[in-house]
DNA sequence: CATGATACATACATCAATGTATGTATGTTT
DNA sequence: AAACATACATACATTGATGTATGTATCATG
């Protein structure tokens, strides 16, 4: 049934569109922001009509929460897999991996869509709230059935919201490093390699 | 010159309906983000018409930079004042007062306008500058003369971005404090201090 | 005080985005 | 294969924002 094979040739059509259509809003996000984002830009990137846009969604903020989860998807290519340590380290190195990236912006365009437009807000709200779950440090450094220490997820979160502060500063220069990005990044893993090397002495 | 007393009547009644437009996009920005802040309905925030938003400023853009300008002077009314010590944990206590305030979001969004839009971008570059010098460790931790250390900047531009960091969740949010930003402040204050300390036994 | 400049308001034309209705080709099912 | 559904494309009407031109009252100045 999920099989490719056994899609009907009409499904598959849909889902090669609807991909067109997903990869061209989050294309237009990152290129001229949600304010040019328009469904007419996005139909042009795409190579569709705005028929098939309105036949697929009925309106931009359905498009857009399919355009969110597939930008997160694609900030979770870097996945925690076996080489990447669950820890304070791990998780410092995996967020940077992923608020480097250019989709990144997109997805910050759509939070700042989602506070903006009540349609959006309500439409979006699952999709943030299953997209903050990548960044909990529960999911990353903490073990499956373990808790985390206060300490420890205190770090993450800080951990967070500074890699958070360098994609938004990505997002707006456009260009690639910062100049403080290195040293902060620096600042950062200091402090995960402290928290991390105290979490082992605890057992 | 400067004085109010010797502003014409017509200086004042410019510099009063400038501060109106400002106002009001401003509060249109915060309210609604950029893409819904147009020429109407910053006219009618300010209860002016577009004759006077177009007599005064040739585009929104030119608008925007005063907007801006007058952000970052808002943000700037917790100053670095006597009371406020010149150190890491200063600068933190400082920036978090600064991102916290709901003008901060008015600010991201021109950052973005300005990366989105290439007009803006231009018009906008030296306010963005401008405004990013009130961020610059040299400023608040430096001395007057004195250069400060690299371990220093470093640990300020961390909390920078931090800070940015939870502004950014705060104008996304629209509520207030964010769940786990005690804990952040915390790591930061932290942080600070464990520079700040350093640094006295330097000498 | 008369003339010009300034600070707006009003009005209209234009344009781009959207909603929606309908057309059509291809696929699907019975 | 006939009837129906799906996946689009095309076309039109509507709407909201903008550019611009002009009107008008107040202010400034020789």
């Amino acid at each position: 049934m999920s099989n490719v094979a056994s899609l009907t040739v009409n499904e598959q059509r849909s889902l090669a569109t609807r991909k067109l259509l997903v990869d061209a809003a989050l294309d237009c996000l990152v290129d001229v922001g949600f304010s040019r984002t328009t469904g007419v830009e996005i139909c042009r990137r795409a190579g569709v009509t705005r028929g098939a846009l309105n036949h697929h969604y009925a309106d931009l903020a359905e498009l857009f929460v399919d355009a969110l989860r597939s930008a997160y998807d694609m900030l979770l290519s870097p996945a925690p897999s076996g080489d990447m340590p669950h820890n304070c380290e791990g998780y410092l190195r995996l967020g940077y991996a992923r608020v480097t990236q250019p989709e990144f912006k997109a997805i910050v365009e759509l939070w700042l869509a989602s506070r903006n437009d009540a349609e959006i807000g309500s439409q979006l709200a699952h999709a943030i709230a299953d997209g903050s779950a990548l960044f909990d440090p529960v999911r990353i450094v903490g073990q499956p059935e373990g808790d985390v220490e206060p300490e420890v997820a205190a770090a993450c979160r800080t951990i967070q919201e500074a890699l958070i502060g360098l994609g938004l500063g990505r997002a707006v220069s456009g260009a690639g490093e910062m100049a403080h990005e290195r040293a902060v990044f620096g600042v950062l893993l200091e402090l995960a390699r402290g928290i991390d090397s105290r979490q082992r002495n605890d057992c």
